[in-house]
DNA sequence: CTGTTAACCTGAGTGC
DNA sequence: TGCACTCAGGTTAACA
């Protein structure tokens, strides 16, 4: 489900309820994620107080007053909600995190694909961290780097940009929206896009991820942010799920295909 | 190194 | 109503 512009969403939500406040108690009712969430993570997390909230592509890390750090990962189908602490709970509820005894911060994830890891304080760099790409509103990724990136790479420009080592928090659905407003296939080989091609990429990316940060993220079966509402970016969707559906640029019909496994769409006209 | 595929897991939707 | 099947926003392990 969220790609950055959801995370960043469930990060503004959950910013405001746990900066400064202090962990009264963590249970892990399930703790078979991604990874396993450490035995002692809900010891070690207890009594710290959160000093901030921050966002790394998809991961969100909070740093506690001890110097350690939690990363919180929601997968594809996580939801970090602020709830009252007397919220009933429903399945898939794996992971509490109770604060100053009077709010609530609640893991939910059917699919578990989500994770609730701990980072030590004695650890410069995260494994599931070190590698990554740069942030797409970091001045760093700009159309050189892309181009200079994809010097020699034959594999497609859609597989190009979701690779988190070139660039971070682009996933199925706004890729493919980047590719429709820059007019590049999918299916074109990242290493033959000029540099103009990937200047305009660049900015495409930007802008989509602006956007749909401002509207609260993409909600198409799952995603909530941390106060349960959806978000709204679903209805500027120009490509993404509407094979068969004509163009709302030119009126040709939206392509789909597979790409790297993955469900890709694009217009055969406005893409070259 | 690059590139491709399957795997992790559950639920929703479709077609018979 | 039930069953078999496909697919889903992410990421990585295993392979060629």
């Amino acid at each position: 489900m969220p790609e950055l512009p959801e995370v960043e969403t469930v990060r503004r939500g959950l910013e405001p309820y746990v900066r400064g406040r202090r962990i009264a108690r963590v249970t892990v009712r399930d703790a078979r994620l991604r990874w396993p969430v450490p035995a002692s993570l809900a010891h070690d997390a207890a009594d710290r107080r959160i000093e901030r909230i921050a966002r790394r592509g998809k991961y969100l890390i909070v740093t506690l007053d001890s110097g350690d750090r939690m990363i919180w990962h929601l997968g594809m189908t996580g939801r970090l909600l602020v709830l009252d602490p007397a919220q009933p709970l429903v399945k898939h509820d794996h992971v509490d995190f109770l604060l100053d005894g009077d709010t609530l911060i609640r893991f939910h994830d059917p699919r578990r694909f989500g994770a609730v890891l701990w980072w030590s304080r004695d650890e410069n760099v995260h494994p599931l961290l070190a590698g990554m790409g740069p942030e797409p509103f970091d001045p760093a990724f700009d159309g050189d780097y892309l181009f200079r990136k994809s010097r020699g790479r034959s594999v497609a420009v859609k597989n190009f940009v979701m690779d988190g080592h070139i660039v971070v928090g682009a996933g199925n659905i706004y890729a493919a929206e980047s590719l429709f407003r820059a007019g590049i296939r999918p299916t074109r080989r990242a290493g033959r896009l000029t540099r103009a091609d990937c200047a305009r990429l660049a900015d495409r990316i930007r802008e989509v991820l602006a956007e749909a940060i401002e509207r609260g993220g993409t909600t198409l079966r799952d995603f909530a942010g941390a106060d349960g509402a959806s978000g709204y970016f679903q209805q500027e969707l120009s490509v993404y799920g509407r094979d068969g559906e004509p163009c709302r640029v030119c009126g040709t019909l939206i392509k789909g295909l597979v790409l790297g496994g993955r469900a890709s769409c694009y217009c055969p006209r406005c893409q070259r």
